[in-house]
DNA sequence: AAAATGGTCAACCGCGTAGTT
DNA sequence: CAACTACGCGGTTGACCATTT
């Protein structure tokens, strides 16, 4: 488990890049691919160490990068990622086109984590910090868990849409190592890519529940999730449909988790390359809920536009927090518990929970959970037209909330 | 005008892990 | 199987710039 010792090499250079060292990594990266990095430095003339000549492409030479503000868009999405992932700054990058993780990180360290704080909401825990403090440590416990059970479950959602870009990105690679002598943007971003899928689904959190698939292939992550029947079960709801291509077939997976408008309102990677004509498209988070944020999703930048915070705040953490207690109440479910029957659990799965969010479900609001959630994915007994109001609600208010919250709000 | 303070972000550091020998 | 290499990730630092005092 040796360390690299590259970068405590003597004599190499650290601090700002120059332009003609950009110039020089640029000039090497578009004429031979970035290849080893921990070569490239020699072989491009460079006093640095392979590291810091990755992280200067990945981080600004890249010529698929976006700089300047974020979007509010890209807000909203970083986000809702991040109540989902956490901290998973390179997970939360792949949907957001020409974005890096370093920029995403630094956006949220400097802006958005302020924000919500001053709005009262934690932004770890994306619950309101009075909620937080109520908790008991019981509850910390069981939520902590939960987080765990959502993080497997979104890194499923991730690498379903990734696999899309997977996909594109190594056809399209290919076609330029075919048919001309640039590879580098295919290549690099193509490595990145699959790095990164790999990276994010051998990276389980502290306590994950179940044992996800093997991660070797991508597509071996999603076999189980998807041919086991816990989409399945989800699709026979209506809910969600998701389909990946041909099984164990990398040359044309298509991945799409769209809804109709009736369904949950949870979030749609937008696989759909295939058929797109912008080839940057990444799947990004597609918010589908009620009429009237469609448009206000097409405004520009987070600077404006964020009246009306409080109401949208309430609702968000009431919504939220609502959530939270349905995803404790699952859980604790008792066959999660002893069964151990990872079926069960993977049925259940957390977009499952998602759609499941109905905090009129009184089993859900017992202490230890209930014996709920069976996991066929009908909605229960509930009313459909509300459970999928209420879950229209939840996501809406965090797209009412990021529309409407100021950024330099007076009130904070 | 100068100093102090705060914000931003590029870059570095250390760790975990996949892959190789 | 152990040792090692290479890489990517997330946390942190520090230089630079803007604003305030």
């Amino acid at each position: 488990m040796g360390r690299s010792p590259c970068c405590d090499k003597v004599g190499l250079k650290k601090g700002p890049w120059t332009p003609e060292e950009d110039q020089k990594l640029l000039a090497y990266i578009e004429e031979h691919g970035h290849g080893s990095w921990r070569a490239l430095p020699a072989k491009a003339g460079l006093q640095r160490c392979g590291k810091s000549c990755r992280l200067r492409w990945t981080n600004y030479l890249r010529p698929d990068i976006k700089r300047g503000k974020f979007s509010l868009q890209e807000e909203q999405t970083i986000i809702q990622l991040h109540a989902l992932l956490g901290n998973r700054w390179s997970a939360i990058a792949t949907h957001l086109p020409k974005r890096t993780d370093n920029e995403i990180k630094n956006y949220w360290n400097t802006h958005l984590k302020k924000r919500l704080t001053k709005m009262g909401i934690d932004p770890v825990t994306h619950k309101p910090k009075n909620d937080a403090l109520l908790s008991s440590d019981g509850q910390s416990k069981t939520a902590a868990n939960l987080s765990h059970m959502a993080q497997w479950e979104s890194a499923r959602l991730e690498a379903e849409a990734r696999l899309v870009r997977e996909s594109k990105l190594r056809s399209h690679s290919l076609q330029q190592q075919l048919g001309s002598s640039s590879t580098f943007a295919s290549s690099s971003s193509a490595s990145t890519s699959a790095s990164v899928l790999n990276n994010n689904n051998n990276k389980p959190e502290a306590q994950p529940p179940p044992p996800p698939p093997p991660s070797r292939s991508s597509l071996d992550v999603l076999k189980p999730w998807n041919n086991g029947g816990w989409l399945k079960s989800i699709e026979g709801s209506g809910a969600i449909a998701s389909t990946v291509g041909v099984s164990g077939d990398l040359e044309s997976p298509t991945s799409t988790l769209s809804f109709s408008e009736n369904a949950p309102p949870i979030m749609s990677a937008i696989g759909g390359e295939n058929n797109n004509n912008n080839d940057n498209a990444m799947p990004m988070i597609e918010f589908v809920g009620s009429s009237g944020n469609s448009s206000s999703l097409v405004k520009e930048e987070g600077e404006q536009e964020w009246k009306g915070y409080d109401s949208s705040i309430t609702t968000f953490s009431s919504n939220l927090h609502e959530f939270t207690m349905s995803m404790e109440g699952t859980w604790a479910h008792e066959s999660l518990r002893t069964s151990g029957s990872h079926d069960d659990i993977v049925e259940e799965g957390f977009t499952n929970l998602l759609l499941k969010t109905n905090s009129e479900d009184p089993s859900l609001s017992s202490e230890g959970g209930g014996e709920s959630n069976n996991g066929d994915g009908d909605g229960g007994g509930g009313s459909h037209s509300d459970f999928y109001e209420d879950n229209n609600n939840y996501w809406n208010s965090i797209l009412n909330l990021v529309n409407s919250s100021p950024s330099d709000s007076p009130m904070f």
